[in-house]
DNA sequence: CCCATATATTTGTCACACTAATTATTATTA
DNA sequence: TAATAATAATTAGTGTGACAAATATATGGG
């Protein structure tokens, strides 16, 4: 049965996201950043595009709106991110990055971008551009209500 | 910042692994299959290697023991598999297939396995190489408790 | 045999993903 | 304008992942 592998191949590439996460949480935790993995992408991306509302930023970080509303809810918590009004729209809020929540990006960007560069040790520039173009061959395979 | 870039290729490389188990999901969801993926794998699993302890079947699937302990539970709940005493160790279960289990794999092999080759359109052999390649490079970079 | 240590499983807690349903507001259109 | 549909955010429910602690059993050295 030939189709096997195409199990084979997802699993692999679920395990390594996993290992991904994993190890990047450990370390994390090992340096007492008080945060997790995704909280830390949230905040990366308000330094990024200020003051996006939570619809906006659940597409920029490629998460649904309820985890998004929880994540945010727990960086609220922890004083980093504060909910706006949105002048133009009341249904919505604009969320934006406290002065605690800039310092604790300015503190981490070195360590975390360190961590985050040992996945990618003994590959080279080829190997990335395979694996983009084979990530977003795949994304866009998998299309479903084709709302992009 | 050029270490910027490997936080892009993390991101992508979650997106891609959530969107194929997304993508399976929904498709599950669709047929009325009564099993999520990762039940699925267990299953799998199960075929291939009879009556493993759960020890054994969290290693083989790549998931740790409270998680694969919590999936039993499912299964067990929905009289796809069973647990059995291990003759030689008091302290284990090994995880057996039942009839239904048996007759559920044989049922949704096919629609499954056509499911799952649908991420991989549009890529070739040597993609897959490539793929295999460099995410088994990643894992192995990650190896935190060196205990593989 | 007794004790310390190791192992297999379970339980608890927190975080995240997905679905469906709810609420408040905005946009549309009859 | 009034009724209807669409949208932003939230809540609830289930499943999964990681980690720590608890329990029961095994195994080793004295």
């Amino acid at each position: 049965m030939l189709t096997e592998q195409y199990n084979a191949y997802s699993f692999l590439l679920e395990r390594t996201a996993r290992r991904i996460k994993q190890y990047a949480q450990y370390q994390f935790n090992c340096g007492d950043f008080g945060i997790t993995v995704d909280q830390w992408s949230i905040l990366k991306s308000l330094r990024q595009h200020a003051d996006l509302s939570q619809k906006e930023l659940a597409e920029y970080c490629g998460k649904d709106q309820p985890t998004l509303t929880r994540i945010v809810d727990l960086l609220v918590g922890k004083n980093l991110v504060e909910r706006r009004a949105n002048p133009t729209d009341r249904r919505s809020f604009v969320v934006h990055l406290t002065p605690e929540g800039e310092r604790k990006i300015d503190t981490l960007t070195v360590n975390i971008n360190e961590i985050r560069m040992h996945a990618w040790q003994n590959l080279d520039e080829a190997d990335f551009e395979h694996l983009k173009r084979i990530l977003n061959t795949i994304y866009d395979n998998l299309d479903i209500g084709g709302k992009s």
